[in-house]
DNA sequence: ATAAAGGGTTGTGTATACAGAAAGCTTGCC
DNA sequence: GGCAAGCTTTCTGTATACACAACCCTTTAT
């Protein structure tokens, strides 16, 4: 017998798989749905921290029954993004510049080992590679790009080179968990291309030293660029 | 009107609250009690790497149905302790002294750092207390308390103390997501009361540089304690 | 004999019904 | 008028029904 995709009437069944993680909304499951819908919102701002996250009016926002809404509520929850209120529901969690300096304190623990391993294991090709990119980086930040996507790209390249290079699962996950948190800081403040010009020189000494098989140096120079990162962020913190 | 615990009938209806984390378990949630049990039951390898756990099969077993089971599934998964299948199903993640390293690397980046914030706070009565104690460890690993509950409590009070002083709170979470694996991996191997003895003396010597507000010995320390604990875990290794 | 097709069995994904439990509102008493 | 007790509303926690999907076993054709 054969089985055939159907869209949900409303009556009870379920979405076709297509492997978690699938791009097209109709294909993911519905609680893959709620989770990546509730997790945009969160990180992009469009829920503020303190929302109140209730099952029913959110089920029927999102189109879906409670079952896959509690699913993403608890996903949600492990992250950090949201906080099962003391009686009753759930809120998106608070993050304030008030406590980004630990966030950056735990962010400097794990990219500075991270970025030794990553040096040690003495592959130069793709670290040069990215060197020369994030030197020319200062042309991508123009105002015909105001978000900037090119060079958060490339600075997200460099994040993924090092964590494949140091080759430790565990940190990669707890670096992942953690990259969720700062997207979301950062939009607490705005950035002006002097300071990304600023950052993408820092993140090219990063390369290079890593291409150079210098762990010492990698170390020092994730350190330097994480702290002027923080400084550049309390600075210019947006008006609330 | 007033309202009455009463136990659940099997026919719907639930448990009585008692803030989540209350230790009797008629008192917990059914999804509360589905977690913990299925938790220690995967830490102290009653359910082994690989088994699988299936929804109907769990809530049969537990006394629950299956909402609460899914729910603990959804935690276990979120903590590390399960893995979704590709297809169908949820398996008890797999660990094994292959990997250990990469989990003693990241070890080692969290509490090094840790330690350094813990040694720079300079608070140094409760880490001269804990290296006074510490120092009279050998006392405690005797044959009469084969499993060293002793000598585990006295560990655990120096990581919570350096998780207090440091701060922040960060930090803490991912040493207390991390320390769930490290307890999963302590059972892999035997110990013997001198390897214990060393272990002692390297956390008296960790609790005394940071009693001393020195961050540089703290972390030295720290990196030495992780390097001999992994090697004392690979030798050491059970058979199979 | 082997491989493919078909049907059964079992298990997950989702929706929904129902039973507490908490917040808000109303009402009556002082 | 204020306060407390009861009622109402609404929300979460749990159980369960059902649809789809995967596995497995049988059957059949080559």
């Amino acid at each position: 017998m054969k089985w055939f995709y159907v869209y949900n009437d409303g009556t009870g069944g379920s979405q076709p798989p297509e492997a978690a993680g699938g791009r097209r909304e109709e294909l993911m499951r519905a609680s893959e749905k709620a989770y990546t819908t509730l997790r945009s919102d969160i990180v992009d701002w469009r829920l503020p921290p303190g929302t109140v996250l209730a099952e029913v009016e959110l089920s029927a926002r999102l189109g879906v029954s409670r079952t896959p809404v509690r699913e993403a509520l608890a996903r949600l929850s492990a992250e950090g993004l949201a906080e099962p209120q003391s009686g009753r529901g759930t809120v998106v969690s608070g993050i304030s510049l008030d406590h980004v300096d630990e966030l950056f304190e735990l962010r400097s623990a794990l990219e500075c080992r991270a970025a030794e391993l990553a040096a040690n294991k003495r592959d130069p090709e793709v670290f040069l590679e990215l060197h020369r990119q994030l030197g020319d980086a200062g042309r991508l930040i123009t105002d015909a790009d105001p978000a900037r996507h090119d060079y958060y790209r490339l600075a997200g390249e460099l994040d993924t080179a090092i964590d494949t290079a140091a080759g430790n699962h565990y940190l990669a996950q707890a670096l992942k968990g953690l990259r969720v948190h700062l997207v979301r800081v950062r939009r607490l403040s705005k950035d002006n291309p002097a300071r990304l010009r600023d950052a993408a020189r820092e993140h090219a000494d990063i390369a290079l030293a890593i291409a150079n098989g210098n762990a010492v140096v990698a170390s020092a120079a994730t350190t330097v660029h994480l702290d002027n990162s923080l400084r550049r962020l309390l600075a210019g913190r947006a008006a609330p």
